[in-house]
DNA sequence: CTTGATTTTGCAACACTGTTGCATCACATT
DNA sequence: AATGTGATGCAACAGTGTTGCAAAATCAAG
């Protein structure tokens, strides 16, 4: 079936990114697994392709609001692929959860982070919210 | 006055953690900044002293429950300085602020970080919540 | 006080991640 | 086919965190 060799460039045409070959593996990649990966992870399972190729492209997936980056405190950028429609507007936003016993980091994307009461003439662009704890599979 | 020299030590011992030099230094860089600080700050301000003696020491705070880390997405791990009785429990922890401007971070310690109805037997253990944006300083 | 054990510190080195510069290659347009 | 634009591969580098080991300082026991 090709399905799996058209939707990628789908997906990529719809946010205006030129469908090049490695943009193909890196975007059915992230596509193919369920929680956020790391550039390593990434390179791992394209073996033989670049770590810099790989980088431009996810910075290129960024740029776009394809991808968009966690920090979950593993000392390694995350990167997940964006809803359909996100804009990686603050209300795009979404909690993470960072397992310490498999590593992984689960997108939530049902939890909305919860807008605070700043201190005065403070301004937010953007926010972080990772819990970390144990995740069901590692919780038996 | 001696107060400055006294104090820390009584700090450390409260938390038993015996005051070597190098401790009462980096304790003291601590409690002289508001903002949370990178090893490499305190490394800056404590000109002489190895990076990896105020790392040991930052993490022996760590392990007692003197100083908590904060990842704000700068890169570089950042490191407060705890409330009086804080241990450092679910209960203890507070949303930051990192400016993406003079790139501080602030301890928000009135904002407690809001618990999430998380999907069913995930277990929380700790969290990390980093608003970014500009501060007040930088808000003009 | 001397000896020995333990802890702390300084130094060197390393691993990992992210990033940039540059040359080459592919491709699309004329 | 010629040309220009962008994508890719390769090499190298910087920042951060971390560990191993030896020297120095501290502490405890005789």
């Amino acid at each position: 079936m090709n399905s799996q060799k058209i939707e990628p460039a789908k997906i990529l045409l719809a946010k205006n990114i030129k469908p090049t070959p490695i943009r193909l593996k890196v975007l059915e990649t992230l596509l193919s697994q369920t929680h956020a990966m790391r550039l390593y992870d990434i390179e791992n399972i394209l073996d033989g392709v670049e770590r810099t190729s790989i980088f431009r492209a996810i910075k290129n997936f960024e740029k776009n609001n394809l991808v968009h980056e966690i920090d979950d405190g593993s000392g390694a950028t995350k990167f997940a692929l964006c809803e359909d429609r996100c804009e990686c507007n603050l209300e795009d936003l979404h909690v993470h959860f960072f397992c310490k016993i498999c590593e992984q980091t689960f997108c939530l994307q049902q939890l909305q982070i919860p807008s605070m009461e700043l201190p005065p003439e403070f301004v937010v662009e953007s926010a972080n919210f990772v819990i970390k704890g144990i995740c069901a599979n590692c919780n038996t």
